[in-house]
DNA sequence: AATATTAATTGTAATATTGCAATGAAACAA
DNA sequence: TTGTTTCATTGCAATATTACAATTAATATT
């Protein structure tokens, strides 16, 4: 069907899957290092240095931005975008636990 | 297109989308959490747990498995799933190297 | 052998995602 | 005002993903 039961899970599996889809693309992930490098956040850096459509970025950005894990702030005719380091921050909380969980070391399973 | 352009990012950063894709699922988001609860990694009890029909879970099962984040092994008729611990720690390192990355607290852009 | 159990595979329908050309909107420059 | 620049939005085509019924494969049970 191309659309998930999400009703069956949880708000904390829910969160988790879309916080993860938003890393499931390459160019999100550019984008995002690019933004952690601080030296070129506008917009159109981004169409430069990532070698995709302006449109396509721009479809990105918006993602990330809904996520609220980047903002954008208008400077003139440009927009210049940033990691929201607070969002960020809860983000990674997030993220971190599920990574982190640990096995029993007693039981073997397989 | 539906289609990443993966030719024109590095293998890091396609590394990166590729797992964050596997866990862009609730469903698979559940399939980790109960393997790592371990009391239950037949593949019929994940089909009980998580209220996905067999082929489904099936196809989910897959996906883990082909990124070796998860192994199977057979028994009898039933197939017991549980995380593969050495590749599940080479992923952590991998997705939690782009989650801490930091910004310079000089530099504020927005 | 005949049946049952468990899980993978196949096929299919519905929805989502990706990418970009074309266009629009907003601020700036001449 | 007229153009220019920068970015968002719209519309569309192509591909991917999700879900499941039906089937198959393999082992176990009787």
């Amino acid at each position: 069907m191309g659309l998930a039961k999400t009703e069956i899970f949880t708000d904390h599996q829910n969160q988790i899957a879309i916080f993860a889809k938003a890393f499931g693309h390459p160019a999100r992930v550019a984008i995002l290092q690019q933004l952690f490098k601080m030296d070129s956040c506008y917009c159109g850096s981004l169409v430069n240095e990532i070698g995709l459509a302006q449109p396509t970025i721009s479809q990105h950005l918006k993602e990330l931005k809904y996520l609220g894990l980047i903002k954008g702030t208008i400077e003139g005719t440009s927009v210049c975008y940033c990691i929201d380091k607070e969002n960020w921050a809860a983000m990674k909380e997030v993220m971190g636990n599920f990574l982190d969980q640990d096995l029993p070391e007693t039981k073997e399973c397989c």
